[in-house]
DNA sequence: TACAATGATTGTTCTCATACAATCATTTCA
DNA sequence: TGAAATGATTGTATGAGAACAATCATTGTA
């Protein structure tokens, strides 16, 4: 594997179209999702988060690329909200966990009806490009769970 | 063409997936480019919509989802540090117009290299793949161009 | 065992983003 | 022609976000 300077190639022109295409497309998300919920676009981003499981408030503040004191105030919110459940860690005195409730995931269902808008342009390919992207994608997919063979 | 009830199919399923892999990807692309740029996220908001040529303020304002004076505020700010130009409009005395200088699209150029970072997933394609990629991307564009046959 | 490190919490300060008010010069149009 | 609308500007107020300080209880380890 020869280290040769690195030159924009079809796969750096792919990613760069992939990008603005879905940027172009999702348009002002965040305002979207914000006006939607009512909810600040951090505390989307803790429910996210949390929606793949219960997490201490380091942990997520760590995934939020955040300070303690932020993820905090924003676990406050969501729990006087009722859309985030706080309660003591089972092996650590000085932890907590916290985890998304019922409600919290009823809101992150309707940032996904927000998002959902797939673009004509996806829809107008044929049956034939659909399925070719999906095993694309899910190569990704593999890749991205296993990437030790690099 | 019937009008079936929208079911999630296999172009949801393909777009929700793209969706996700290219925000994984970029990360806190936002927090990065701040950083990189040392600038507030809105003044690179204005300076991409500058980039395409010059605007009015209400025109950026309007593109911007914001309102007239925070993109006074806006263009105060990138004025004085050198990133745009602000004149009289030609034909509207009430009107100015904004563009960016060079100064600006270098700032511009900065924010490419973060976004540049082509997920090595993507790079595991093989060329078939990527070629197809194209295609498909391609074929998106020129949708995109032309919707009017729909 | 004692001290350093950790995890959570409350708080302060500052900047940014947003909504809105007010004003003035200019343009539009009935 | 005059009033309404428009475009830009300065300003106020509020919430959000970020950095940091301080504190306390708990854990880890030399």
């Amino acid at each position: 594997m020869s280290k040769a300077v690195p030159k924009q190639g079809d796969p750096d022109i792919v990613w760069q179209t992939l990008v603005a295409w879905v940027m172009d497309s999702r348009g002002d998300w965040r305002r979207k999702v914000t006006d939607a919920t009512g909810l600040p676009f951090s505390r989307i981003r803790a429910l996210k988060r949390l929606g793949a499981g219960p997490m201490t408030l380091k942990d997520l503040a760590d995934a939020m690329s955040t300070d303690a004191p932020a993820a905090t105030v924003a676990i406050n919110d969501l729990e006087s909200r009722g859309l985030v459940e706080r309660y003591p860690h089972p092996e650590n005195r000085r932890a907590k966990l916290v985890s998304i409730t019922a409600a919290g995931r009823r809101v992150m269902t309707a940032t996904h009806r927000v998002v959902e808008t797939t673009p004509p342009a996806l829809r107008s390919l044929s049956a034939a490009d659909i399925k070719t992207l999906r095993r694309i994608l899910d190569k990704v997919a593999a890749h991205q769970e296993s990437p030790a063979e690099d």
